[in-house]
DNA sequence: ACCTGAACACCGTTCAAGT
DNA sequence: ACCTGAACACCGTTCAAGT
């Protein structure tokens, strides 16, 4: 996973100035959240989120109206990160085979999609649901995939009728797998046959 | 999906004779969970698929001690469908092709784990865990799965680090995404991409 | 400006009482 | 032999009352 410093973050930015004691338990329950769905997954249980958070189920809710504004939350900075690879990835000169390059954008997001289990169905959700607080970060990381789709099909290095809404279901089955397969070897050859199929 | 005659449904026999008015909640039962679990997934509340079917919540325990219970009660009949597809594979004289042979196993496993949201989850999961009232049906599949996928290996016919659970894991994420694909023209190009990526 | 926690609706699961 | 439904525990979500 890059770390490169988000280009241009370009969300609305929150708002600047809150009480000390808000602050803090905006961070808490990010935490918590964050240990939780790793462990449970994108459904687990949001009282248990505020009282490992030390907090009200009532506060829970004032910073995070919805489950997903929650989540959503907590993949800011890992979306940013994946905004600027793909960033990256277009800009690069040379540019390295248009084959490599795609996989190695669609692993990176499969990895990342599989982060939380739930999150592949999330994500593939968000990505068709235009009111999903979740839908601008998917149309993004669907608009860089799909400008590296175009690439590999000028180059001819996958087949003819793979669309970019292909490309993104792949990575979102590819994450869900990925989350479920403990074994690394295993998960790695699981990949590679997965984005080995894009080949004319 | 195949209605050829279940060759030996060789599951331990349910208790032969039940009182008439049990015999009739058990089948409601399970029409109605099969409609619920299509339209909402397995996770669909057992409560409202007891109202449905007009008995109270106890008769759906009394019936089916677990959720899986029911839900493997639910998948018997496409199960024994399955296996006796796959003796039919494995006996066929002259054999076809063995890539074909293993890719038409998979597709039906695949359009079968498709049947309900959650339900390539359960298979996926049920197959590692020896004590899931679906484990036996997972193993059975994966034996013929792992059969024929000897015979691809034996024909060079996919790459030679493919190992029978990759094949299941494979089905499993093909489950998921058809589940999720409603365009249809979409979903068999997205399978085939799946399955291609077994070539050496 | 933010937090608390009671209130309501809903569900999973068990089990004593009925027929 | 089977069915009923109350009982308990738990969770999602809202909102009046507090500081």
């Amino acid at each position: 996973m890059s770390d490169t410093a988000p280009a241009q973050p370009s969300h609305a930015p929150r708002p600047r100035r809150q009480r000390a004691d808000a602050q803090r338990n905006r961070a808490r329950l990010l935490a918590e959240a964050d240990r939780a769905f790793r462990e449970q997954g994108t459904e687990a249980s949001l009282e248990k989120i505020a009282r490992g958070a030390g907090v009200a189920i009532g506060t829970l809710y004032a910073h995070f109206p919805t489950r997903r504004a929650l989540l959503s939350a907590l993949l800011r900075d890992r979306h940013d990160a994946l905004f600027a690879l793909g960033d990256e990835l277009l800009a690069a000169a040379p540019p390295p085979p248009a084959f490599d390059q795609l996989t190695r954008w669609m692993r990176a997001v499969a990895e990342h999609g599989a982060g939380y289990s739930g999150l592949a169905e999330e994500l593939l959700g968000s990505h068709e649901d235009k009111g999903s607080e979740l839908h601008a970060a998917c149309a993004r990381l669907s608009a860089a995939g799909s400008a590296l789709t175009a690439r590999a099909h000028a180059a001819g290095a996958i087949r003819p009728d793979i669309t970019p809404d292909d490309v993104f279901a792949l990575v979102s089955a590819a994450s869900w797998l990925r989350a479920r397969t403990r074994d690394e070897t295993r998960a790695e050859r699981l990949l590679t046959v997965l984005f080995a199929g894009l080949r004319p």
